[in-house]
DNA sequence: CACTTCTGAGACACTGATGTCTCATCACGA
DNA sequence: TCGTGATGAGACATCAGTGTCTCAGAAGTG
């Protein structure tokens, strides 16, 4: 009897999504104890699917990156205005984010490929930002690396409140979208 | 020979500082060891200074804390308008927050008394957010938790730009101060 | 239903970090 | 300068968390 994999797949994800509940609010504080349990599984079990830490933060990562690159690819940012693609960008990230949102509670300086990952996600929008800057939407008198600062500052707390059922998913999109583009406007 | 307590404060306050540092960079995941370390004392030292490692949290959180109160409360926010409170407030917290960022990095969901330094620490910005809601400035779709979740998630990232010397004092508070004021202008 | 793999519970080993202590040397303060 | 406490280095103890494994029972699959 081996597992079919559409059923170790699922388990796999429940595991992930409970990792990235749990580490979302202890960090790296967050014991394998407290994901297994959060899991709904047992410790043992936890370490057959993800046999180390660094493998279930890795896969967490992974995880984490593959829906929000997704969803920022799928938005067709850079077919638009810059507002509309900002809007989208916004919207993609507030809906796929909640595994990323565990990750900005963890240490990552000592994973491999972060940078390459990171890199992956941030790319997009700091051509978007530049974009921005460059067609006069965007306020150019802040380097891209702080309106992309300042836009994911904004973005990390509305995932953790959206995370923690503080805010829907719609209301705070629309939060971010508002307060960056005007903010972030132009005169 | 008892240390004057000029000196000793002197050490004890470039251990947080250290401990700040190290801290905003690791998190939960920096050592005492790197701690005592970047602090340029011994370990043994580190605990003579704060005899365990939630001492050294405990120290550097009522550090952090008594250092942004103490500059929200001169800068007197509750005196002028709105719009020149915020401006005040956010001044004043990147300018006072260096240890502050260190904080956002670490669980202090098992931390005694955070909850009273926080309502300390945000209770006069609800203050003034409602205030600024209430007279017309700011906009009113948004609940004011949301609004300070908005306003905390781009100093939180302004500070540790500010922190990593990636951004200066007064180029950050004034990024966050014009992207807040105008995004969550009243419309 | 039968069979086979998966799982939970719990025991055990290991380790890095925390905390403690000693002692020779250093450095502050009078 | 001198005396005394502070310090660094290093050794040691403890422990929570990580990782590993066993076995009886559970559960998925055909």
């Amino acid at each position: 009897m081996v597992r079919q994999p559409a059923l170790h797949d699922r388990i796999a994800a429940g595991i992930l999504d409970a990792a990235a509940a749990v580490l979302a609010e202890r960090g790296d504080s967050a014991s394998m104890a407290e994901i297994a349990e959060a899991a709904g599984v047992a410790r043992a079990t936890l370490y057959r699917y993800f046999p180390s830490r660094d493998a279930l933060i890795q896969g967490l990562t992974r995880a984490a990156f593959d829906e929000v690159c997704a969803r920022i690819a799928d938005a067709g940012i850079d077919d638009v205005p810059v507002r509309e693609g900002l809007a989208r960008l916004v919207r993609g990230f507030v809906t796929a984010g909640g595994k990323y949102a565990a990750l900005t509670e963890i240490d990552k300086s000592r994973m491999e490929d972060v940078e390459e990952l990171d890199r992956r996600l941030t790319e997009p929008v700091r051509e978007l930002l530049r974009r921005g800057v460059a067609d006069g939407t965007l306020r150019d008198d802040l380097p891209v690396d702080v309106l992309l600062g300042l836009l994911t500052g904004l973005l990390r707390n509305v995932l953790h409140m959206v995370a923690g059922q503080r805010l829907g998913v719609e209301q705070g999109s629309a939060a971010v979208i508002t307060v960056f583009l005007e903010g972030a406007r132009r005169p």
